[in-house]
DNA sequence: ATGGTAGAATGTCTA
């Protein structure tokens, strides 16, 4: 079974690439993140055509996940339970966002998650991030614990850059989001909860990287960060056979800012 | 190529 995670930045810009992109890439199930539409304009036909089931979760122009699945997808949850709410300002109330989505397919409970991104330190975004962490992990845990043998993956976009071998500078990024010890240390609790990072065996670094920003030519300069991971179970963890990072896929006119990451596990 | 990001509710926020 092969399955990735990929932060598309808009299925409606990206739809041609994504098709092509599932064709010659043979996934059974995607975890997609930031697709920028809500559920009623979600492009379900031509997934369906080519022969995914799609599970989404979007309001908007902002945010948005999905699952796409050709081995089943059942039992969706809409949401992180647990998650923190968020305002931009006292006057407007405070919502769930569409940030995860979670299914059962193949056999494996996947989720797809999109971290909120922090913004700056002090943002009351970082504060809604961290929170944001600590229920991931907490749900994290609680399944585990009454399911120590469940296969689960925790695949997305995780704004945070676990380690300096993880991002292109240590110095462009001093003062910034992504990479502060708060963040660091919420991602190590998410692992700490029994999740094992099972992409980084398969593309070690320092300088493997998810994510180059569009702007200053940061791709072909190289300048990238490691953000987007697929968090295993131990069950699941046990059976990965191999992972990559599809860079190809950030080449070219019309690419997503982000790369897809794809794991292959045994059925 | 003498510039230099992209996407969405086309205006300005988000990343």
């Amino acid at each position: 079974m092969r399955l990735a995670t990929w932060n598309l930045n808009s299925i409606r810009a990206r739809l041609p690439r994504l098709l092509a992109w599932l064709e010659r890439t043979d996934v059974d199930v995607v975890a997609l993140q930031e697709t920028k539409i809500d559920d009623e304009r979600f492009p379900r036909a031509e997934l369906a055509a080519a022969g995914y089931e799609v599970a989404s979760f979007g309001f908007s122009q902002w945010n948005g996940v999905a699952l796409l699945s050709r081995v089943g997808l059942t039992d969706v949850t809409v949401g992180l339970p647990g998650a923190p709410t968020w305002t931009k300002d006292t006057d407007t109330p405070a919502v769930v966002e569409a940030r995860a989505i979670g299914a059962t397919c193949g056999g494996v409970q996947v989720w797809s998650l999109y971290v909120p991104n922090g913004r700056a330190i002090g943002d009351p975004h970082y504060d809604y991030k961290l929170q944001w962490l600590a229920a991931l992990r907490d749900f994290g845990a609680k399944t585990l614990a009454d399911a120590p043998d469940l296969p689960m993956a925790l695949c997305g976009d995780f704004n945070i850059a676990p380690t300096d071998d993880d991002i292109w500078s240590v110095e462009y990024f001093h003062g910034s989001t992504h990479v502060t010890p708060p963040e660091r240390e919420a991602f190590a609790a998410v692992v700490d909860a029994g999740f094992t990072d099972v992409v980084r065996p398969h593309a070690p670094g320092p300088g493997t990287f998810t994510y180059w920003d569009y702007t200053q030519l940061s791709f072909p300069k190289r300048r990238g960060m490691r953000i987007d991971f697929a968090l295993a179970s131990p069950a699941l963890a046990d059976r990965v056979t191999g992972a990559f990072i599809d860079r190809e896929e950030r080449k070219g006119k019309g690419a997503s800012d982000h790369a897809p990451v794809v794991v292959e596990f045994e059925a």
